[in-house]
DNA sequence: GATTTTATGTCAGCCATATTGACTTATTTA
DNA sequence: TAAATAAGTCAATATGGCTGACATAAAATC
């Protein structure tokens, strides 16, 4: 009889804690993004808009195929936002030099300006998060996140040492 | 310039750990929604639909404004949604014992069937992530996640024994 | 007992973001 | 020269949010 109840009991702690682990991804992505989408509001733009402007800033010369794969959308639902945002002068195109059919993407200086104040309130919320969790937490959180990451994707996040692209490689 | 340049370095990190802090809550919460969705496309039903058949499951008897304070949307948006539910046999509405204008929501078995098709996945995804993390990883994990939720909803997450209203309360 | 507040629901219209499908243009590759 | 690729465009559609205004029933208060 124990050993059931004590069985059962341990589902019920497992179930528990896996509902807090989708629970927490929820809540954690939700009040993430409701930060910069203020910010946003200002400018007429969405959060589609920031994580272009993000992924750009990121990776100054991104391909536009690569940007889609990125962001896993289609290229029609990309191109509203970034015509948008290079027609108000956030994003500036250049056409490839190796392979003349890229147009290589990259913040302008207001595109700088607008990514970090839309991201810094990401930046402070995790550095805070981060702080006081302490080394050793983060270092679980990253080993438990990266295991929820499609296999695919896990590659952009090496554990040291990013070995980037220099940051503009052109010019 | 030893100093300045460890500096440099150091602050380099921990923009690139912020960074990639940011983006793994972007990817994890992307992966982690679309397998559901598949499913949910079945039944011409969208994200909006998961989460409140989830929620529903979570706490059988949830009110409308308690489930509308959860999901952080407004009654008009939760409406078309619920109303489809409730219409097609998936959640049903009793009025509450003390107070009779609360429309207590409840799964029906069709609807408790659809929750567990819908979260098997990412039970068996966060599981997978824990198990191969590690006990102690997950502390952490839980540790920063915690963090980066607002503090108004991190009382959803006791650490053990969630003293929860007892299942069917009613009847 | 009358009035106010609360819980819920509905109608209407708007906007942002995503989709699919079809087609175009320029450039590179085979 | 022909085929494949990178990027863009037009059109139609779906989903999921939003605001505002109004309605109904029940509870709480004066």
């Amino acid at each position: 009889m124990a050993d059931i109840k004590s069985g059962v009991n341990l589902l019920f702690l497992r179930e528990e804690e896996l509902r807090q682990g989708i629970e927490m991804l929820f809540f954690a992505y939700r009040d993430f993004t409701a930060e910069p989408d203020v910010i946003l509001a200002d400018y007429g733009f969405g959060r589609a808009h920031h994580r272009v402007i993000y992924f750009v800033g990121r990776s100054p010369g991104i391909t536009v195929s690569d940007l889609l794969a990125t962001l896993g959308i289609t290229k029609q639902s990309l191109s509203r936002v970034l015509s948008q945002l290079v027609t108000e002068g956030f994003i500036i195109q250049t056409p490839g030099l190796r392979d003349r059919r890229q147009r290589l993407l990259e913040l302008t200086e207001k595109g700088v300006a607008l990514e970090r104040q839309l991201t810094e309130e990401q930046r402070q919320r995790i550095a805070r998060a981060y702080r006081e969790a302490g080394a050793e937490a983060v270092q679980g959180f990253r080993k438990v996140m990266l295991g929820l990451i499609d296999e695919k994707d896990r590659a952009r996040f090496p554990q040291r040492l990013p070995a980037r692209v220099p940051p503009r490689g052109r010019s």
